[in-house]
DNA sequence: TATTGTTATACTCTATAACTATA
DNA sequence: TATAGTTATAGAGTATAACAATA
């Protein structure tokens, strides 16, 4: 992953998909190992923020705001249901679709895992810098509009 | 990838992590789009330009400095080889591994597509600017060293 | 003993086609 | 006709183990 020796990657370290890689590669790192603790992946993590914000949400919805194919969404989903932290409950308006409910186990480990979240977090601010962060996310938020 | 209506994805927005992967995305998305002219994808990209930087580097050199296991990377110095951009000579030094050098043809595609990574480039600056761009890169460099 | 290149292999992510039941 | 959920499947990218040749 370094520059072994004094070798260095020359001109592409100046192209911004490379630094995007380089450093979206070690911040999921360090996000993978935190959220070990609660077993939780990136995926599972961000569906679970969606639930708790959005209760009620059908799966198309969810996954269209995650960027997540409908058709990968299910055993996402039915992982999390298996493990007692979401569950699909039918549709009051809507028979073909899901509406999806964290349920108090769901809740309980979304909060723990916030928690170690919020440490991980800290350790990027402790890169960068709380006005660092700030920048940051406005950067990456221009930059995503080119999707 | 986006918000659909007007759902968002709550606490999520905050999370480096997740700003990070969006935009990576989507830079990628448009870097990929770029170089189907010249057929190449980023690793492939990547490989020749450090070839054309430090000419001579055998096959765990490169893939060590891009972050790439020595053992993906033989098929990849396969097809860049196959398609006649670079070429294995053995090492003067050392007859177990292979110095990598990029062909006339290499050279000659690499520099067509540096023209067409340029323009990616500007699109990106046309989204942040160029002071946008510095803060940017100095930003991840700093992010990166959490890897 | 350690390293270089290599093969085989497996696991995760992501992407597409096609089915069913509902709308 | 179109949409929601689903299954099956295929392709990238990435990871480990084990081997032959050489150091």
């Amino acid at each position: 992953m370094d520059e072994a020796d004094g070798l260095d990657v020359g001109r592409l370290q100046n192209h911004v998909g490379y630094a995007l890689r380089r450093a979206q590669l070690a911040v999921f790192q360090d996000f993978i190992q935190t959220m070990e603790k609660v077993a939780l992946r990136p995926a599972q993590y961000s569906v679970l923020l969606v639930m708790d914000t959005h209760p009620g949400l059908k799966q198309t919805e969810i996954a269209a705001l995650l960027g997540i194919k409908r058709t990968n969404f299910v055993a996402l989903i039915d992982e999390l249901e298996h493990r007692g932290l979401a569950e699909r409950a039918p549709s009051p308006t809507d028979r073909r679709s899901n509406a999806l409910f964290l349920t108090k186990a769901g809740k309980a480990l979304l909060a723990r895992a916030e928690k170690t979240v919020a440490e991980h977090e800290q350790r990027l601010i402790g890169l960068i810098g709380v006005d660092g962060k700030r920048q940051l996310l406005g950067l990456l938020a221009r930059l995503a509009e080119l999707a």
